[in-house]
DNA sequence: TACTATCGGCGTCACTCAAT
DNA sequence: ATTGAGTGACGCCGATAGTA
């Protein structure tokens, strides 16, 4: 799992599959805004807005995605830890029990 | 076979948080 | 204060399984 530390000991309401990485580029297909000063008409001026609204929704679509592919990974990995576990836990309570029985006084009833 | 329930994936919105 | 990324929550849709 590549989860900073750092970042889930800081914030503790912080999913531990969240990575905060550094902004990533665009996805291909995607022009920059024109600058502010370059736009003049109220029609220009919505185009502006419309070009942009779509441009977030795009990248969050991205963002989502691939939130949602961590978020599995993520649950993978608990989930084999989860059997891991169960395993050790399982030979802990069959020695713990051995080792009763070789320890326990017999009594005869 | 038509209907229903469940599930997984998606797109979007609203919000938080860190960086500037 | 603004901006961009990440994510929870919600609703929608298609696939699949179970049932009358």
């Amino acid at each position: 799992m590549a989860v900073t530390g750092d970042d889930t000991a800081a914030t503790g309401d912080m999913p531990t599959y969240q990575i905060r990485a550094p902004a990533t580029a665009l996805p291909q297909g995607v022009v920059m805004a024109a600058s502010p000063g370059s736009l003049h008409s109220p029609q220009q001026l919505a185009e502006e807005a419309t070009r942009k609204r779509e441009l977030r929704l795009m990248k969050n679509r991205e963002a989502a995605k691939e939130c949602r592919r961590r978020k599995k990974e993520y649950v993978k990995c608990l989930e084999s830890r989860v059997a891991v576990l169960e395993v050790q836990n399982k030979k802990l309570i069959e020695e713990l029990e051995t080792l009763k029985d070789i320890c326990s006084p017999k009594t005869d009833v």
